[in-house]
This record gives C-alpha cells, structure tokens and sequence, in this order.
RNA sequence: GGGCGGUUAGCUCAGUUGGCGAGAGCGCCUGCCUUACAAGCAGGAGGCCACUGGUUCGAGUCCAGUACCGCCCA
C-alpha cells in the first residue's frame, strides 16, 4: 500500500480541524424536539474575567463527557454556556488598567463612563474563558451563549427582586455586614473566607469610675476600643457581679461605659470581662441592641479611622492599632499581651481583611425559600453524588441565614428601588417610573447600589431559556438533568439554584447534582496564583493535545475524590493516544482499501471465523456494557479504565497479534477479510465508546474507518448492548491459551532465550477437553509465544534438560538443552514452590476450621477445596521436578 | 469547637453491596529498534492495605478508638 501514515500521531492539527467542522455542521446546537428525550446541563459560568485554570478543564471535560455520551445515545442534547458578569472581580480589573494606563479612578469617570469602560472590557477580553474551552473540545451549543448581564437575563434579575419584595422576602436594613475596605462595598457570608491568624490577645485595664479599680478586658483587636460603648460579663460569673451597673471609663476617649450583664459573654474567654463595641462586631450589635448602647461607628468605608477615633482620627485601622498599643502601654493600661491563634474574615476576591461593619443594606429572607429547598434533597428529588454532599447542603440550608445582596459597585445589575427626593417615598418597580407615585415628583433617583452576582447566577437555569417569558426551551428543557460543579460552590449557588428554581419555576432546576474533586498539586495543595503551582491547562493542551488532558483528567477521576495532579500524568494520554494512532495505522496499512471502506456492521452482527474472532466480540460487549454503566453511574473512572485495559490489552496485544497472520493473506483471503472487518469493526466502536472522552482521535480514526461516509462519529449512536455476544466459553478458552502462552513467555524470559529464537514446547494434557481446546488454537501458542513444534499429548516424551512450569490441567515442558541455566531453573522452581507453599498453608487453615467449612456459603467453601486441590498437585509436581533437577 | 474526607507498591492512584491468591500507570531491573507502535514489546522485582481493638467462618472492605495529613462550617 502507498499510503504514508506518521509513526506518531500529531494531535494538533486534527484537533483543530475537527473542532470547526463540527462547528460548522452544527452539531453542538440543539432544538426542542418532540420524539426525542431532552438532555440538558447548564455549565457553571464562569467568571468574565477568568482564564481556564485545572479546575474548569476538570470540571468541564466530565460534562463534556456527559453531554456526548448522551447525544451519541439518542437524548436531544443541550449543553447551555455562558458566563457571568463577576462584579467585583470584574469592577477590579477596569479600575486597575484604568488607574495603570490612564491614571483614572472611577470616580474621574463617572458611573456612566465608567460602566461603558467596562462593557468595552468585556467585548475584547471576556471571551478569553470561551475560546479557551473550545479548546478543550466542550460541545456546548454556542448559538446559546449567556451573559448575566445580556438583555434578558437582566430582565429576570429585576423581575425576580420585585416578586420577591412584593412577597416581603427582600427588606432593607441597618446590619452588622461583612465590609471590604479595599473594594469598598459589603459582602455576602459566603464572601467572606475565614481563615486563621496567629494574633495577639491584648488585654487592657479599664478604669471603674468613682473607684481605684480597673476591670481587664481582652481583645484580639484593639483599634476597635475607640467604639466601645459597654463593658460585658456573663449574669452567672459570679466573679464580677458586684460590677454590673457600675461605670467604666474608656481609656483615651473617656466615654463612660455602663457594665451590663449579658448570657453571650463566655466567661472562660479572656477574664471573662469583654468590651462591647456594637457597631464593629456582630455579637457586640446584639448586645448593643439588649442594652440599648450607643453604636459608635469609628471607621471611614477604606477603614480608616473617622472623627469618633479622637486623636486617632484619619490613621489607618493597622496603624492606629500599633500606636494605640503603645500608647495604653505607656499609661500602664496594658496588663499583658498572649499570642492568640483566631479566625479572620478575608474577602474572597481581594484577600483584605475585612471589616465587620454597620450600614444600611438589602436582604433576602431566606427561611421561606430554604424550607422546600432543603425538602427537595430531603426527599431524593434532587441527588448529589457522591452521596456525602447532601449532609453538608442540609446542614447550611437548616442553619441559613439572611442573604446581604447589595454591593456598593458600579458594575452590575442595579437595585431596581427608586426614591422621591421631594417626599422620601420609595419604590420598587420592574422600569424607571418618570415621577413619584404618591406626590407626582419627578425628583426620582435610583438606588446607588447593584447585586450580588449570585442574584443573577441563581437563577442560571433558567433565566437562559427565556425566563420570565414562557418559550419552548423553558417548556422542554426544564428541568435539565445533571449540574456537574465544585464543592466549594454548594452554599454560593448550587443551594440558591434550587431555592430560585423551586420559587419560581415551581419546580426543581436539576435532577443530579455531580460534586467534582478539587484539582490539587502533587503533595496535595490547592493550586493557586499565589503559590504558583497550578498546573496551566492550556500550555498541556499545546504540550500533550486536548485528548491527553482529557484522558489523564478522566483517569484520575474517581467518585469525587480530589485529584493531585502532576503534570506526567499527561503522558498516559499522550501514550493512549498514541497506541490507538498506531493501531489504526496497522489497520489501515494492512487492510484493503476496499474492506475498510466498508460502512460498519453492529459489531455484533459482524462475521466469525474462528476463537480469536469469538473472543474479541465478548470482550468487547463486556466493555460496552462497563463503559455505558460507568457513564450512567457517574463512575468515569471506571468506563475510561474499561476502554484502555480493553483497547490496550485485549485489543492490541492479544486480537491484534493474533490475526496477523490470516491479515498477511496466509490463510486465504475469506479468512483475512472476516478478520480484517472484525478487527475495523472493534475498533470503530471503541472510538465511539471513547468518544465522549477523546472527542478528536476518536473522530479522526473513526471517519478515516469509515471512509467518512457518515457525517461524524458525534452523529451516529452509542453502541448497544448484546449480551447474547458475550461468550463465556470462548473467554475460558482464551484464557487457558493465554495462561499457557504467558507460561512459556516467563521460561524465555527467565531463562534469557533470544527473542526471536523458535522454542519447541511440549504440553501435557490429560484431560481431552482441555487438549482438543489446545490443539484447535496451536497456531495461537505458536504465534503468541514464538513456538516451533507444539507436542499436545497425555505421555509425551520429555527430552532432557528442559524448563517447566504447571498449570491446573497442563504441564508445560520447554527443552532447552545448550540454553537452560540448571541452576537458574531450580531457583525459579523453588521460588513458585514456596509460593504455592505457603498458599496451600493458607487453604488448610482455612479448611480446617470447621466453622469455615459450616457457615461460608457453599460455592466458597467449594471453590477453596479446588484451588488446595489444584495447588497441592503443582507443589507435588514442582518438588517431583526439584528433585530430578538435584540428580 | 462542630462536621467531612484521606492514610493501599519508590511516586500518583483504583479496589460498588465483606470471599483478595491485593491491581493499574509511572518509576526501577533484565532482554529486545520482532515490517502498527521504543510515546513500544516481552519478562521481572517491589505491599504486616497508618496503628490498636472489635464484629464475622472470613476484614483493604463493616464498627469503635488512636495518630498524622487535608477540607468545610462556626
């Protein structure tokens, strides 16, 4: 044949290739359809600003892999893609370039401005993430793209804030909220990222007026003693009864602080003594409020200190705690100071430490959406797998709390709530009104501030069909069946998904819930910018090809455990891919143009001729059925294990290798055509089997089979199952040749015969079935184990010296004279000796305990007296043969 | 403080309802450029399945506890 194919396969340009056909035949979109089943996921938005990192190549390649296996399995298939506005992040980026590149706040723009400043950011740089996951091969239906801020998206936001606040589920507020003084706006809980700090314990001595007593407070933050308004002990801390109702003075501003008595304070904390600051701490704001205090806010929005600090007015929060110190130490107001390890609030986006802080805020009252919310998982209508999930979903739904959804932003969808300037009326309306509807003003001006992202993502599945209109996708598509995410997003969305799905479409968003595992490094860490140790999908993708990352990603993913990833691991896919290149290449270099060309039968209907042919069918249904399980399961791991051991090892080491033969045409060109279809056949299927998987070698290898007569493998159908094909006898006997052949191969091996060197072999076979099995597929043993003369006989003659080994039913006897190492074969007998040995020990144990032979069930108890059988006749036969090697 | 994971070969990991004579890939050792593949082929070495106790005829698998690592929530 004058073909050339390379040696290795080079994925780049296939990729490619294959990427924008399918693009250009349309074959990611999807439509609603009446005689089809709908299949529908909608991916995670990702950020506008984000880059494809491990995690997103993870996470989308499962649904990739979800998608395609139920396209190719007959479901009409939408996967829905889009991304999501990131307020903060977002807002962050355009003030950074703008401050870098033009030396401009926000503020020098104006809100207008500056907004438009950020949609320009977004037309040029907030694909990146979408052309990235092109490149991962991800068949979403691209003609559907959403953006949170698109038109109507925007629209569902506003309508929902409305139903919501006509149903008194959004209110208004003066809370204690999670501020973060570099972003300038408030956070929701879930924003704020708690993590420990080794920090100090101050403790500082108050004065009790009209006394020369002090009392000890502890702190872990000082600054904040500028705003006390109390001094707290708990009403049963009988140590410090006699100061409740008593005075204290608050060192440097001399405020006078009331003592009260309150169950909150711990009085194992500190000296069970703590200052009250109801303005700057959130169990503080509820003591302010049960004692009626003063709240003294003491910090400007960028937690600088503000006018209520006294001399520490216009210092930052960190440095007036430094001088502040220093100063209560130079009084003697400092008793002491401990190292304390406690948590603090960062923000999420900026890693600041955040402040908590008082300020008028919007809500959601979260109880009455949480409560059939938490019902739906509770009753198994919605699943999460792996199953551990659901308790950590049921446990933050049963302890919710209000949701503080207003940022003080500019980008995002802003708070649909107006107020008259003339009478202070306010209302909440789904359009602009031109006046005040209670005393006709035009004096009209719109809340300041914009929505938590979250408020738009939650509503994800459907507001990107349409909602609040009534179309034909909401009709068909809802509600979709799997959400494939990451754990750390359960409470930000996944909760709140199905809280908005059930409010407002009436109906659960999603049946399956599939956590992923965390992408880490190899020892285990999270990667991250800041470490430096993520692993870049993209630069793998150039180094290994899609289907590699793919591959690799799919073999470390079992049942939802996290993932250390190195990036070696790439090379399995690249070695996968490039045994199935290679497999091909011997197909299509040996095989007639004509048989390849050949439409695929059903595999299972596709002609036999001999075992090999048998065999290779059964193994091939057993992984379609392993592999369809896997993918219904959710067990990936499991169906891409199916494919490899099953392409690798039965496919090309054993099927291949054994009709190599009748493919050189030396037994007839009948007999090389049935292979050669059968080994097209096989193969053409196992590409469909991983494709979903490996969309592009998978593509390029099956339309090259099928001589791309049909449009792409994504078009055409999963395999079926056909259990009839599934041949338990031809395996048995397959599996004797291969124990016979894997015997001979650990003589050439051990006793170092040259590999291309022919050995005669003797196998003596009492039992008749097991002979005539083995004299029907000699050219096997000849062929797999390079064998000359094969002597199959009850008594043969075994010529002197020789290698042995013993399998139940056969002794295989390899002559070896002028190549035997005698005393090499002892050892390797006396080794398998001390095995079987010791394993024959084992069995007796067992055996001999009655309670053993009386309570396992019977087919156990016999399975174990055959296997002491078996191995007590080869250590016999072993020691026999030790013994005439002594002589 | 509460909760959830993990601990299996040198490394990274599988091991679904207990029957395991514990697997894979990489790495290692030996021999091979055998006309599909050296990103490969053939052979081999390597494991008190973290520890302690319990349940059971039988435990890597179930239960209790201990140690270390990690995550989430407060």
């Amino acid at each position: 044949m004058e073909k050339t194919i390379p040696k290795v396969y080079e994925p780049h340009a296939v990729e490619e290739k294959w990427y924008q056909y399918w693009l250009d035949k349309n074959l990611f979109h999807s439509e609603p359809s009446r005689n089809k089943k709908p299949y529908c996921i909608v991916i995670p938005p990702p950020n506008v600003t984000a880059e494809l990192h491990m995690g997103h190549a993870y996470n989308n390649t499962l649904q990739d892999v979800f998608i395609r296996y139920h396209r190719m399995a007959g479901d009409e298939t939408l996967w829905m893609p889009g991304t999501d506005h990131a307020g903060i992040a977002t807002q962050n980026v355009v003030e950074r370039r703008l401050a870098k590149e033009e030396k401009l706040t926000r503020h020098d723009l104006g809100r207008e401005k500056f907004v438009e400043r950020v949609w320009q950011w977004r037309e040029k740089y907030g694909s990146t993430i979408i052309s990235q996951l092109k490149r991962l091969g991800c068949s979403c239906d691209w003609d559907r793209e959403r953006f949170t801020m698109d038109e109507g998206l925007s629209k569902a936001v506003i309508e929902v804030f409305v139903r919501l606040h006509e149903k008194g589920l959004i209110y208004r507020g003066k809370y204690i909220i999670n501020w973060c003084p570099r972003c300038r706006t408030a956070l929701s809980d879930e924003e704020a990222i708690h993590q420990d700090h080794e920090g100090n314990l101050w403790h500082i001595r108050y004065p009790v007026k009209g006394t020369d007593r002090f009392v000890v407070v502890a702190t872990t933050r000082p600054e904040t003693m500028l705003g006390d308004t109390a001094v707290a002990v708990n009403p049963t801390d009988e140590r410090y009864l006699d100061l409740v109702g008593k005075t204290a003075i608050l060192p440097v501003i001399g405020r006078e602080l009331p003592v009260v008595a309150d169950p909150f304070v711990d009085p194992s904390f500190g000296t069970g003594i703590v200052k009250v600051t109801p303005a700057h701490d959130p169990n503080d704001y509820g003591i302010g409020q049960r004692h009626n205090l003063q709240f003294v806010n003491i910090l400007n929005d960028d937690a600088t200190l503000n006018e209520n600090a006294g001399p520490y007015r216009g210092y930052d929060r960190f440095r007036c705690r430094e001088e502040l110190v220093e100063e209560l130490k130079q009084k003697g107001l400092l008793d002491r100071v401990e190292k304390h390890t406690h948590a603090v609030a960062h923000c999420q986006r900026c890693d600041t430490i955040l402040e908590p802080y008082l300020s008028e805020q919007w809500f959601v009252r979260m109880k009455p959406l949480a409560e059939p919310a938490l019902k739906a998982v509770v009753d198994s209508r919605i699943k999460f797998y792996p199953e551990k999930w659901t308790k950590v979903y049921v446990q933050w739904m049963e302890n919710i709390r209000d949701w503080c959804i207003s940022r003080q932003l500019w980008w995002g969808h802003r708070i649909p709530v107006y107020y008259c300037d003339e009478c202070g009326h306010m209302m909440v309306k789904r359009a602009a009104p031109g006046q005040c509807e209670k005393c006709s003003s035009e004096r009209i001006r719109q809340d300041d501030d914009v929505l938590d992202t979250w408020f738009s993502s939650w509503l994800w599945p459907f507001s990107t069909m349409g909602w609040p209109e009534k179309t034909p996708e909401l009709d068909y598509y809802y509600p979709t069946q799997l959400l494939v995410t990451a754990a750390e997003i359960i409470f930000f969305w996944v909760a709140r998904m199905i809280m908005a799905g059930l409010e407002f479409m009436g109906d659960i968003p999603f049946a399956d819930v599939y956590i992923n595992g965390t992408v880490r490094d190899e020892i285990g860490r999270k990667m991250s910018k800041s470490l430096g140790n993520g692993i870049d999908p993209v630069l793998m993708i150039e180094k290994y090809s899609t289907d590699s990352v793919r591959f690799s990603l799919m073999m470390l993913a079992a049942d939802g455990q996290d993932i250390n990833l190195s990036e070696s691991r790439f090379e399995m896919g690249r070695n996968f891919s490039n045994k199935i290149w290679n497999a091909y290449r011997y197909l299509a270099l040996s095989v007639e143009e004509t048989s390849l060309s050949r439409r695929p039968a059903n595999v299972a209907e596709a002609p036999v001729e001999e075992l090999a042919d048998r065999w290779i069918k059964s193994r091939y249904y057993r992984t379609v059925r392993t592999v369809t399980e896997g993918i219904n399961q959710y067990r990936l791991h499991d169906a891409i294990t199916a494919i490899y051991d099953f392409f690798w090892h039965d496919y090309c080491d054993w099927y291949l290798e054994l009709i190599k033969e009748r493919m050189g045409g030396e037994r007839g060109p009948e007999s090389g055509s049935i292979a050669s279809q059968l080994a097209r056949d096989i193969m053409s299927g196992t590409m469909s089997l991983l494709h979903p998987f490996m969309p592009f070698i998978s593509e390029e290898i099956w339309r090259s089979l099928n001589n791309h007569e049909s449009e792409s493998i994504m078009a055409d159908s999963w395999p079926s199952m056909h259990d009839d094909v599934i041949d338990a006898g031809a395996e048995d006997h397959m599996r004797l040749l291969q124990e016979t052949v894997d015997a001979i191969r650990n003589i050439r091996g051990e006793m170092s015969v040259p590999p291309g060197k022919r050995i005669n072999v003797i196998l003596k076979v009492g039992e008749r079935g097991t002979a005539s099995r083995l004299r029907e597929s000699r050219r096997y043993i000849s062929a797999l184990a390079r064998a000359g003369e094969i002597v199959i006989e009850s008594e043969p003659v075994i010529p002197q010296p020789e290698a042995r080994a013993f399998l139940p039913g056969i002794e295989v006897h390899v002559p070896l004279a002028g190549i035997i190492d005698i005393a090499k074969e002892r050892e390797r007998l006396s080794k398998e000796l001390a095995r079987v040995e010791s394993e024959v020990k084992a069995y007796d144990a067992k055996l001999s305990n009655e309670n053993f032979v009386a309570k396992a069930p019977e087919k156990v108890v016999q399975g174990a007296r055959e296997k002491r059988a078996e191995l007590v006749d080869k250590a016999g036969k072993l020691r026999h043969s030790l013994e005439q090697l002594r002589e």
